[in-house]
DNA sequence: CGATATCTTTGTCCCAGCGCAAAGTCCGGT
DNA sequence: ACCGGACTTTGCGCTGGGACAAAGATATCG
C-alpha cells in the first residue's frame, strides 16, 4: 500500500498547533508547552491504521492534520464505518469511557499528523488542565449523538434518505467551500459511503448519478461536491 | 393511561439502597447518607415518561427499582428504542456528555422507583465521590459500545439475526432465571422488539412463532422466555 | 361478566434494493 | 505511453421482509 517513513521526528512543535483546538483552547501557553513536550508526533500516509480494534489501548491521540475514519470489521470481513474525524479532535480515547482495549480501528483517510500520549498521562490531563475533561466529554457526547441519529435513520429511513443524510453530515463536519458548492474535504469512494449507510456501492453509485443528473451534486472519482445542500436536505427528510 | 400518585414521599431512604450499585459502591456510609439526603425519590407507574427528549436537562437520575426504556421519536411519529436500563444504573446524565437538553425520552417499562438530583450537584459528585466519575463513564462506554454493535448489526445482518441478538442482549442485561430457561424480566411486546431491531411487529411475531415451534423460546403476551440461549446464539451468528 | 382496548398471529401481495455480471474510466507506476 | 489495478457505472433478475388486511387471543374496566 502506501508506505511512509513510519516515524518521523518533526521539527519542535509549536504551541500554536494546539491553541485553537477545543480540548486545549483554555490553557496557558506553559501548559500547552508541557503537553507538547510529552507528546509523540507522527505522520501517517493515507489508508494506514493508527490503532486496531481489540488491541490494548495504551495511548490516546489527537489528530493535528488530516482525516481519520473509525471502522469496525465484522467476523465475516465486512466493514462498517462508525464516523469520520477531522483535525482537532481526540481519538482512541478508550480511557475516557473506561475501556482498556480500542473498540474500533482508526484508519487515515488522508495523509495525517497525529500526536499521542501514553494513557498513564490521561488522569493528570483531566486533573490539571482546565476544560480538558469537559471538552473531551462534549466530543464523546457528540459522537454518541451521531451514533444515535444513525440508528434512528437506519431504522426509519429509506436508503436514499440515509445516503443524503450521510453526505450532509460529511459536508457539515468536513466540508470545504469551492466554487458553486461544498466539497467533502477528503477522498471518499462509493464503497466508503456505502459502509457508512448500510447499503452497497452499487446503490450509492446509482443515487449519486441520479442526483448529479438533477444538478444536486457533482462527483468525480473519490470526490463529492454538493451543489444544492438545501435540496439534499429536502430529499433527506423523505 | 396508568396514573400513579405523582410524587410520593417515601419513608426515609436507607443507605443499603445504594451501596451495591457501582457508581456508589466505593463510598463511605456517610457519603451515601449525604447523597441520599440530597436526592428526591419518586415512584412511577408503568409507561410513564421520566424525562422527555428535547427538554432542558435539569436533573440526573438513578433507577433504584424497575426497568426503563430509552426511546427516540422521529418527526413522523415512529419510535426507535435506544436501550433498556435495569435498576442500579444512572440515566438522564446529559451533564456527563456536555449536553443541556435530554437527547432522548425515558419511559418506565415497569413500575419504577427513581432517585434524582439537580444538575448543579453533578460537579460536586464528580469531585468529591471517589469512583463516581469512573463508574459513570464506564456506563457511558457500555452504552456507546452497545449503540455501535447495533449499528454494525443493522448494517450487516438479516432481520432474524438482529432480533436474536436483541433478545440475547435483553436476557443478558435483564434476564431472570425461571424453570427451564431465562425470561426477560419486564413486559415487552412484539412492537417493542421491532422498535429495537428496525423491523415490524409482524416480522417479529413470525420469528418468535418459528422459534417457539423449534423449541428455542417460549412466549406469552408481553413475556419472552429463552429456553435455549445457545441455539439462539448460533442463530444470531447467521 | 360482557364490552372494549390491546396485543398477537397469519395470510397475501409486492417492491426497494441487493446480488451478480460486465463494461467503462481514471490513475499511478515503470 | 502503456499496463494493471482501483474505482465507477449500468443492466437485470430475484427475494427478504414491509404493507395491508383481518381474525383470534388476552387483559382491563365498569
Amino acid at each position: 500500500m502506501n508506505e511512509l517513513p513510519s516515524r518521523k521526528t518533526l521539527p519542535r512543535l509549536d504551541e500554536s498547533l494546539l491553541t485553537h483546538f477545543p480540548p486545549f483552547s483554555r490553557l496557558e501557553r506553559s501548559d500547552i508547552r508541557a503537553i507538547l513536550d510529552q507528546a509523540t508526533s507522527r505522520r501517517y500516509g493515507e489508508g494506514v491504521a493508527i490503532f486496531d480494534e481489540g488491541a490494548e489501548a495504551e495511548r490516546f491521540f489527537m489528530l493535528l492534520d488530516g482525516y481519520v475514519r473509525v471502522v469496525r470489521i465484522t467476523p465475516t470481513g465486512e466493514q462498517v464505518t462508525a464516523f469520520h474525524i477531522p483535525a482537532g479532535q481526540l481519538l482512541g480515547i478508550a480511557k475516557a469511557i473506561g475501556k482498556d482495549i480500542y473498540p474500533a480501528t482508526a484508519v487515515t483517510a488522508t495523509d495525517s499528523i497525529v500526536l499521542s500520549w501514553p494513557n498513564r498521562l490521561w488522569d493528570s490531563f483531566v486533573a490539571e488542565y482546565e476544560g480538558f475533561s469537559t471538552e473531551t466529554y462534549k466530543t464523546v457526547g457528540n459522537r454518541v449523538g451521531e451514533l444515535n441519529d444513525r440508528i434512528v435513520e437506519m431504522a426509519t429511513q429509506q436508503v436514499e434518505q440515509r445516503v443524503a443524510n450521510a453526505v450532509l453530515r460529511l459536508i457539515n463536519q468536513t466540508g470545504r467551500k469551492v466554487e458553486g458548492g461544498i466539497e467533502i474535504d477528503f477522498p471518499i469512494t462509493r464503497q466508503d459511503l456505502s459502509e457508512l449507510t448500510a447499503t452497497t456501492l452499487h446503490t450509492v453509485s446509482r443515487l449519486l448519478s441520479g442526483w448529479e443528473k438533477q444538478g444536486l451534486v457533482q462527483s468525480r472519482r473519490k470526490r463529492i461536491t454538493v451543489l444544492s445542500p438545501h435540496a439534499l436536505v429536502v430529499l433527506s427528510q423523505g
